[in-house]
RNA sequence: GGACGGGUGGCCGAGCGGUUAAUGGCAACAGGCUGUAAACCUGUCGCCCCUUGCGGGCUACGGAGGUUCGAAUCCUCCCCCGUCCA
């Protein structure tokens, strides 16, 4: 049996879904799963204090990003200011991505070889490398409590022949990560943890292909990556469904990047854990408010002198004390606390969704739930 | 009173005889955003018409005339605005 770096605890599990409640013992304290962790790339979640994350929020884990801090500030210089928790004072968990997703985002400027990434700063052009090993240390030396092995996800649409082989070579990649990662955690006494992550595109059975392989890791946990890189969204559930029986029970899982609100449900029907997405934050920023009600585009003109709050059914500091019309307002202004209210508000909307799902789970009304849950996505199609 | 410089679509501002309903920018409006190159990007943006495809009609560059096949662009007068000189 491996070393575990990270103890994971069943606490309950859905009678007829495979969805269940746990919780995650990390070393900057419990994750209670299923969790939404809200994205914070470059060590801040844009527009929110820690102090809001950690209080009203309630957040436990965050995610941050490989590839944007080692370009900047530099993974060393962030050990020396102590490691990323205390550099961006944050005390609770961080996730951070390995930068795989910087290889698919950034396709123009890399290129990819067995041996890793070589690929160009979206900042200055400079050329680095990413190798499994290299993107091991630089999350080691960031401090992150689960470090994602770095992988390569392939765009959408994508051949069977392609897919496979940028699965095979995520496959080698998460085992030499994961070799790596061993000598470290034994040389430093690290307590953190390292997630391989599962590709094969849109294709049921490189998928499989690849969830098989990983598990002879014996990882910490699992992710499944590739997803929403701009299939229909019955294949991202698809996706998860032929990957996620091939996981051991046992360890928690990871869907890396979804989804949107109405989708969390699904996701956790089947058996995923650990989510993360850019679209409470990045939506809020862009007008986009999501609510009990739905969507709510804050910048139409319809809500110039709406006095409601965003969402009566939300308990948020921005909900509680300003109207629609002053959000459009500061919308409109481009001023910065609209950035800081509106992301507050749409980080909550997703915490509290996992919160209720969990409760639902823990309380053993998880399909009903989630059968709520649809028919109201039903209802708001237009 | 005189000398210059100006008045362009919601605003600023190009154009200075013809493919100009009129470049740009802003504003406005709509849409998009899924491990964040994103406080970003795309589209629309005079009015009316069969949504028919680079389609048709009307009204437009301070006002009124004029020159010309053709004018926001040239000429005349008038009205405003700015700067300077008395």
């Amino acid at each position: 049996m491996a070393l575990h770096g990270l103890r994971f605890e069943i606490s309950a599990v859905c009678p007829v879904t495979r969805a269940r409640a746990g919780v995650l013992h990390t070393p900057h304290g419990p994750v209670e799963t299923p969790v939404f962790m809200p994205v914070g790339t470059q060590a801040t979640v844009k527009g929110i204090a820690p102090r809001e994350l950690a209080g009203e929020l309630d957040a436990r884990i965050l995610l941050a990003n490989t590839y944007h801090l080692y370009l900047r500030p530099g993974a060393d210089l962030i050990r020396r200011m102590g490691g990323l928790h205390r550099f961006m004072s944050w005390p609770r968990a961080i996730l951070t991505d390995s930068g795989g997703f910087q290889v698919f985002s950034l396709s123009g400027l890399r290129k990819i070889t067995d041996e890793g990434v070589i690929f160009q700063s979206h900042l200055d052009g400079d050329t680095h490398t990413f190798t499994p090993e290299s993107t091991v240390d630089i999350q080691i030396a960031l401090g992150s409590d689960i470090m994602m092995a770095l992988d390569e996800c392939p765009e959408y649409p994508v051949s069977h022949e392609y897919a496979r082989m940028a699965m095979e070579r995520t496959v080698r990649w998460a085992r030499a990560a994961q070799v790596h990662f061993a000598e470290r955690r034994v040389e430093l006494a690290i307590p953190q943890a390292l997630f391989p992550i599962v590709q094969g595109s849109m294709f049921a059975d490189l998928r499989r292909a690849c969830a098989v392989e990983l598990v002879e890791l014996e990882a910490d946990g699992y992710a499944i990556g590739g997803l929403s890189v701009g299939e229909p969204r019955p294949l991202s559930l698809e996706m998860v469904e032929a990957t996620e029986e091939l996981l051991p029970r046992a360890r928690p899982r990871y869907a890396m990047g979804v989804g949107m609100p109405e989708e969390l449900p699904e996701y956790v029907a089947r058996g995923v854990d650990m989510m993360d997405c850019v679209l409470p934050s990045r939506n809020a920023r862009n007008g986009c408010l999501f609510t009990s009600e739905g969507a709510v585009r804050i910048k139409q003109a319809r809500y110039k002198d709406d006095p409601g709050p965003v969402d009566p059914q939300c308990g948020c500091y921005t909900c509680l004390n300003f109207s629609r019309a002053y959000l459009r307002h500061l919308f409109q202004a481009g001023e910065i606390l609209y950035a800081s209210l509106a992301t507050l508000h749409n980080v909550k909307r997703y915490l509290d969704i996992m919160r209720e799902i969990r409760r639902a789970i823990v309380e053993g009304s998880y399909p009903q739930y989630l059968q709520r849950a649809r028919d109201a996505a039903a209802a708001e199609e237009p």
